[in-house]
RNA sequence: GCGGGCGUGAUGGAAUGGUAGACAUAAGAGACUUAAAAUCUCUGGGCCUUUGUGCCGUGCGGGUUCGAGUCCCGCCGCCCGCACCA
């Protein structure tokens, strides 16, 4: 019997489906389109098992919505600029360039091996000037439309380097070559006004239907719109200029519980201090070597400095509160400065604690009235609280009626406003660095900074740049700077700033709709193809991507690239989990771990060793494939080995999509059976007669009409995981069956459809092997007949109390009243029953009887 | 620290609030074979002086319900994000 020869089969059918132009998109304003776009790849010049798993999806999607009629649009691209494109240039002397286009080839091989149903015609780099000139173009719409400015920014100096990190190079508070600490330091910077939209992207959440639930509510705390009071301390005495300092407070109805105000090291108060006070100075120093990430602010150790200034509360002119300087308070949130409450906040509690600041009580609970000790005592704002003394004449409420009233009480009197405050902040998008978009101005020493002229885009990269020197090569370059002022003529320099990669991957979408257009979009394309009909990618980008994408196509749309239509551009979401592997280390001469891959390690019965020296491994926890921690399988390697379809069979397999899935070698060996069990069933039934069979005919008609509903479920539901078990049942059924020849070729022809999508080479082959008509690509998916899926009799299982006692068999239409009767009649139950007196008899139709005593 | 998620046999997992463990893997037994591989068949959560339509069992502790893996409250553990990794 033929073997299932993978190796020769699958580049056959790639090169038909090429030869037929099956994956072509083309604009038909006659037919149903459906745009189906998975994350575009970093190319690091390997594709790993997270993209083969990430792009089967997709071309699952993308197969059966062809099957089912749609014209599908299934674009790949490469999200190619970015920093490590520059550490290969700083490790191996490499052109940036040249290294990217070079993995771009390699990757595109890669992913070619795999079958996927994509439209290459319209692949894309975002490194191509074709690219990111028309990336440039938009930017500088979006500067005459007002959405993009520069304001200074903090950003993390390496002072050796002399150069800006990226948050991941900073570690420990170190920079991650130089190992100096990491400075903070301010630059102009360019940046996008996304925060204009806060409420708009908050509210058009709503609409998202089809996105997972907890993204949504990721985006929506990361919005974080909050209801507040913002009002003035006066100082006892003016700092300089200074006489007040402005808060902002969610919880204004703690006012009288204030225990201290609070500034940010960045705080203007506390920069005009500094000049006067080295102790207080070097604190502010010190808060600014913190690096600029969130996380390490609020994991560092909550400090503070006591400045010496006093405030009067603004309801007690002889209540005089410390100004203290504190390295928690962010300067780019509300106004920089808070009051603290310890009574009713756990940070301040601790603070203020640690430095021997009142604790004052403003409410307690309604049944146990003790005042706070080392717990704070935060409920809920819908909890029902006593005041102990509240200005506004509060006795009993809620922490919201008494925000509420708090409000209107301060704008009564004048002291205070209600404010509605985001925490999204604006996009920083400039970056100190070569390999990016070049932001499209140019500073003249007569007229500022002008935008480059739309006809001399794109401004493209210099080639010949070197990473001898630490920063920007753009800044060094003899030459590439040099330009003419568009506005005068005059000699004037170019931005060497470059863009966010952010801002590259938050409107290819759009660009795959026309992506050889000389405009950023043509309007017809992005009106017919737009929006993205699934989007699938990692839960990693629930946030900033995602939140980016939807803020440039509103952009977009401002400045005339997109529709109306278009401005959420992606209609459903899915995000997918990682691929998982056991890690291997053996143990170093320095005793730290020395990572292994897996195909270094041999498992044996007594454990994991070492292949080439049989030394003793260490079988460590299931992660992430990574690099660094080596537990990585190289599709390539997989797909030698075994092909293609058993990869994609695997991945879809087992786990749900959006959980992790964990890659073991027995897992893709028994894939792989799998499928050579299919093959073989296929030439069992190619060569046998074609009897009929009557009674088992029709049970395995009614087995595909049930595994064609089945698979198509777990298709629709993104379950592929069920849709595989699935087919192992229908297969299981089939080699089974006594039905006639002609019987089974017809189910077997039906297998190779509903596996089309996920094992399309193996699937061709069974279906021209059978007989089948043309390409299973394009044959049109199966239809159900839903008579063929009604079984007339059931099992009902019967509980006593709750706890299953019996069963019954009965017809799917029995009455309940007949069900009932079978019910107590039942030996079993009799049994339990003992004779006690039904309480209670629920008969759920279908599905179960509980009886109950 | 803050925000979000996840937790079910040896393993991956299945289960509109309704028979927990579908389907698959590891393992064990058997068939075929000179033998092995491949293939096929069976067993496959735990417990037992009662082998019983027995008891226990979905991270831990409570609760709601005729009925909880599923809903609610409180913990524990792991994962993702935190604005310059992509």
């Amino acid at each position: 019997m033929s073997r299932y020869n993978a190796r020769v089969v699958e580049p056959k059918w790639q090169q038909a489906w090429d030869k037929a132009e099956v994956f072509t998109a083309k604009r038909d304003p006659d037919r149903e389109k459906y745009y189906v776009l998975e994350m575009f790849p970093y190319p690091s010049g390997r594709i790993h098992m997270g993209h083969v798993r990430n792009y089967t999806m997709g071309d699952v999607v993308a197969r059966y919505k062809n099957a089912t009629g749609f014209n599908v649009l299934h674009p790949m691209g490469w999200d190619a600029f970015g920093l490590p494109a520059e550490n290969a240039a700083i490790e191996k002397g490499v052109n940036p360039g040249a290294w990217t286009y070079q993995n771009i080839d390699d990757m595109r091989a890669q992913l070619k091996m795999l079958g996927l149903s994509l439209d290459w015609s319209r692949e894309l780099a975002v490194c191509d000037a074709e690219y990111y000139g028309q990336q440039q173009a938009m930017f500088i719409d979006m500067m005459g439309a007002g959405l993009a400015y520069r304001k200074n920014a903090v950003v993390n100096w390496d002072p050796v380097d002399m150069t800006v990190l990226a948050n991941e190079q900073v570690i420990d508070g170190k920079g991650w070559r130089s190992g100096a600490p990491v400075e903070r330091r301010e630059l102009t910077q360019w940046f996008f006004r996304i925060s204009d939209f806060s409420g708009e992207l908050l509210d058009a959440l709503d609409g998202l239907t089809e996105w997972p639930e907890k993204v949504r509510l990721m985006q929506q705390n990361w919005i974080g719109k909050s209801r507040g009071l913002q009002f003035s301390f006066d100082l006892t005495a003016p700092q300089g200029e200074i006489s007040q300092v402005e808060v902002y407070t969610t919880r204004p109805d703690t006012l009288m519980g204030a225990g201290f105000v609070g500034i940010s090291p960045d705080h203007p108060l506390a920069k005009s201090l500094e000049a006067d006070n080295p102790d207080l100075a070097a604190f502010c120093t010190d808060c600014r070597r913190m690096g600029t990430s969130e996380a390490d602010l609020e994991t560092a150790e909550k400090k503070g400095f006591d400045t010496g200034l006093r405030v009067k509360h603004p309801l007690d002119p002889d209540w005089e509160l410390p100004v203290w300087i504190a390295n928690f308070i962010l300067m780019d949130y509300g106004t920089g400065a808070i009051f603290g409450c310890p009574a009713h906040d756990q940070r301040d509690l601790d603070f203020s604690r640690k430095y021997g600041l009142p604790v004052v009580d403003t409410f307690t609970a309604l049944e146990n009235g003790a005042p706070v000790t080392d717990l704070a005592f935060v409920p809920p704002k819908t909890e029902t609280v006593q005041w102990i003394n509240h200005f506004a004449g509060l006795d009993v409420a809620n922490g919201q009626e008494a925000i509420d009233v708090t409000i209107r009480f301060a704008e009564a009197a004048g002291w205070g406003r209600g404010v509605t405050n985001y925490r999204l902040r604006d996009w920083g998008v400039s970056r100190q660095r070569y390999w990016g978009c070049p932001i499209p101005v140019v500073h003249c020493d007569d007229c500022g900074v002008v935008p480059e002229k739309k006809e001399n885009l794109p401004v493209e990269l210099p080639k010949d740049v070197t990473f001898d020197k630490p920063g920007n090569p753009l800044d060094w370059h003899p030459t590439w700077r040099d330009t003419a002022c568009p506005k005068c003529g005059k000699p004037a320099r170019r931005e060497t700033d470059t863009m966010d990669t952010f801002v590259d991957s938050s409107w290819y979408y759009a660009r795959f709709t026309a992506p050889r257009a000389t405009s950023p979009t043509i309007a017809e394309d992005a009106e017919y193809w737009m929006n993205v009909d699934q989007y699938i990618g990692g839960i990693e980008h629930a946030i900033l991507h995602l939140l980016y994408a939807r803020f440039f196509a509103r952009a977009m749309n401002l400045t005339g690239h997109l529709p109306k239509s278009a401005i959420e551009p992606f209609k459903a979401l899915f995000t997918q989990g990682m691929v998982t592997h056991e890690t291997y280390a053996t143990s170093g001469s320095d005793g730290r771990p020395v990572w292994r891959t897996p195909d270094e390690v041999d498992k044996t019965d007594s454990g994991a060793v070492l292949r080439a020296t049989g030394e003793p491994v260490e079988v460590g926890p299931i992660i992430k494939m990574s690099k660094s921690k080596k537990n990585v399988v190289d599709p390539a390697d997989i797909i030698d080995q075994y092909g293609a379809d058993t990869a994609r069979w695997f991945v879809m397999s087992d786990s749900p999509p959006e959980r992790d899935v964990e890659w073991t070698a027995s897992g893709a060996e028994a894939a792989w059976k799998h499928l050579q069990r299919i093959w073989r069933l296929t030439v069992e039934i190619a060569a046998a007669d074609t009897s009929e069979n009557a009674a088992a005919d029709l049970a395995l008609a009614k087995a595909t009409h049930r595994a064609v509903h089945e698979v198509t479920q777990g298709i629709e539901k993104f379950a592929f995981n069920k849709s595989v078990a699935k087919l192992y049942e229908f297969a299981n059924t089939l080699a089974k069956s006594d039905a006639g020849g002609a019987a089974k070729r017809r189910a077997m022809l039906v297998m190779s459809q509903l596996m089309q999508p996920m094992t399309p080479h193996l699937a061709e082959e069974i279906w021209t092997t059978l007989g089948g008509e043309g390409l299973v690509a394009q044959a049109r998916w199966p239809e159900v007949d839903p008579a063929m899926l009604v079984d007339d009799s059931m099992t009902l299982p019967i509980q006593v109390n709750g706890k299953r006692r019996s069963e019954i068999t009965v017809s799917k239409t029995m009455p309940k009243e007949e069900v009932e009767k079978l019910v107590l009649a039942d030996q079993a139950v009799l049994k339990y029953l003992a004779g006690q007196p039904v309480k209670k008899l629920i008969v759920v139709p279908g599905r179960i009887v509980n009886v109950v005593v």
